[in-house]
DNA sequence: GCTGTAGTTTACAGAATTGTAAACAGTAAA
DNA sequence: TTTACTGTTTACAATTCTGTAAACTACAGC
C-alpha cells in the first residue's frame, strides 16, 4: 500500500468513521470489519487500532458521533418549527420527522444502540423533549409535560421502527418502498398529531401518579 | 461428548431451534455461533448443518417459525378483541400490544428481519391487517380500509421501536424499565386509538389516489 | 540539519468460526 | 439377525478476524 503522508489525528479519524459510517448502514455493527473500515478509508487495519484502541474503541466513537449529531438536527428542526406560520406547521412537523433520517445516520443511531452502545441517550432525548414541549406550548398554550413525553416517546418509537423495517412493513402494508410514499406516511403521522389536543392526550391514566412510585 | 439416542429429524431440529432462539434474543442473529447453539442445545455443531444445511439455513428456518408464531399470537389476540365488550375494550386493545411480546418473539422477529430475513413478513402482516379491520369495523361500523392500513403501521412501527429500544428510549424518557411502567406506555396507545374516530384518521391526504400511482 | 514524536505500514501471531469427511451407533425393516 | 438408513460425533481443513510488534517516514521544534 502506498504509503501516506501524515495527516493530524482529526482528519484521520474523520476518515475512518466516515468509512465506518457507511459500512454500518449496510451491514450493521456486528457486520463491521476493520479491514473494510480500513479498505474504504484507504488506509491499513492497524492504523484504526492506533487511533481508536480497538473495534469497540472505534463502535463507541461512532455511536457517539452519530448521536450527538442526529439529536443536533432533529432539535435544529424542532426549533425551526417554532417559527413556522400556522399554515405551515405540518410541512415544519414532516420536517421534523424527515430530519431523522438524514444521511442515515438515524439508521446508523438505531444499529449503534441495538448493538447496545447506549452513549448519551439519555441526554439526547433530555434535549429533544425540552425542544419538544417548547413548540407545543408555543401551538397550543399551557399543556402537560408528561403528555410531550407521550408523544416523543410515540414519534421516536414510530421513528425507531420506520429506520429498522427499512421499508419492508410499509411495502407489506401496501405504502409501497418508494421514499415519496414513506414520507407520505411521515406527513400523515404529522398532520395527525397536530390535530391532537393536550386534553385528548390524558386518558384515564394517571401518569405522574405512576411516575412518583 | 456423550453419544445420543437417535430422535425424530423434527424433535432434533425444535431442539436446535430453541436454543438458537434463545441466543439470538441475547446477541442477535449477527452474534450467533453455531458452536453456541450447539452447546446449549446438547449436541455437537455438525449435527446443526446437517439438519439445517447451514448456517444461513437455520436463521431462515428460525425467521419462518418466530413469525408464523407471532402472527398468529397476534391475530389471535386481535380475534379475542372482537368479543370484548365496550368497558373491556381498551384492555383488549393493550392485550394485542402485549402479545407482540410474550416469550420474546417479538424482539427476534425484528432482530432478524434487521439482517435481512423477510421470510413472510407480507404474508403476515395481510393476516394481521385483514383482522384488524374486522376488528375495527365491529366498533365503529363501516370504517377505511385505507386507515386501518395506517393504524396498523402506526403501531406496528412503534411496537418495532419499543423492541428495538428494550426499555432504554423509555427509560430516557422517563417511563422507566420497569414492565408496568413499559406496559403502560401501551394502555395509554389502546385507549388514545380507540377515542380516535374514522374521520380524524383522515388527513388532507388522499392516500388511496398515491396508491394508484 | 538533527532529533524526537507520532502517523503509517508490513508481517505475523493467536483465536475463533463455518463447513467437510469419515467413522460410529441407534433404529427399523427385511 | 442382518442390513440399510440416518442421526450423531470426532477430527480436521480453510478462512477470517482482531490485535501486536517492529520498522519506516513525515513533520515540528530545537
Amino acid at each position: 500500500m502506498a504509503r501516506k503522508t501524515h495527516t493530524t489525528p482529526e482528519a484521520a479519524q474523520n476518515a475512518i468513521l466516515d468509512a465506518a459510517e457507511k459500512i454500518v448502514v449496510e451491514v450493521g455493527p456486528a457486520g463491521l470489519r476493520l479491514s473494510a473500515v480500513a479498505r474504504s478509508a484507504g488506509m491499513a487495519h492497524p492504523n484504526i487500532i492506533h487511533h481508536f484502541g480497538s473495534r469497540e474503541g472505534l463502535l463507541a466513537a461512532l455511536a457517539d458521533r452519530v448521536g450527538a449529531r442526529a439529536t443536533e438536527r432533529i432539535t435544529n428542526a424542532i426549533t425551526a418549527a417554532l417559527d413556522a406560520k400556522e399554515d405551515d406547521r405540518v410541512a415544519a412537523m414532516t420536517h421534523i420527522f424527515d430530519s431523522a433520517y438524514q444521511g442515515d445516520e438515524g439508521k446508523v443511531a438505531v444499529w449503534m444502540h441495538l448493538s447496545g452502545a447506549e452513549s448519551s441517550l439519555k441526554e439526547n432525548m433530555a434535549r429533544i423533549v425540552e425542544a419538544s414541549h417548547r413548540l407545543r406550548q408555543s401551538i397550543d398554550g399551557e399543556v402537560k409535560l408528561s403528555n410531550t413525553n407521550r408523544l416523543v416517546m410515540l414519534v421516536t418509537l414510530a421513528l425507531v421502527g420506520e429506520v429498522v423495517s427499512g421499508g419492508a412493513i410499509k411495502e407489506a402494508l401496501g405504502f409501497g418502498r418508494e421514499e415519496a410514499k414513506r414520507a407520505h406516511f411521515r406527513q400523515w403521522l404529522a398532520e395527525l398529531l397536530l390535530n391532537l389536543s393536550d386534553e385528548e392526550l390524558d386518558t384515564s391514566l394517571d401518569l405522574d401518579t405512576l411516575n412518583s412510585l
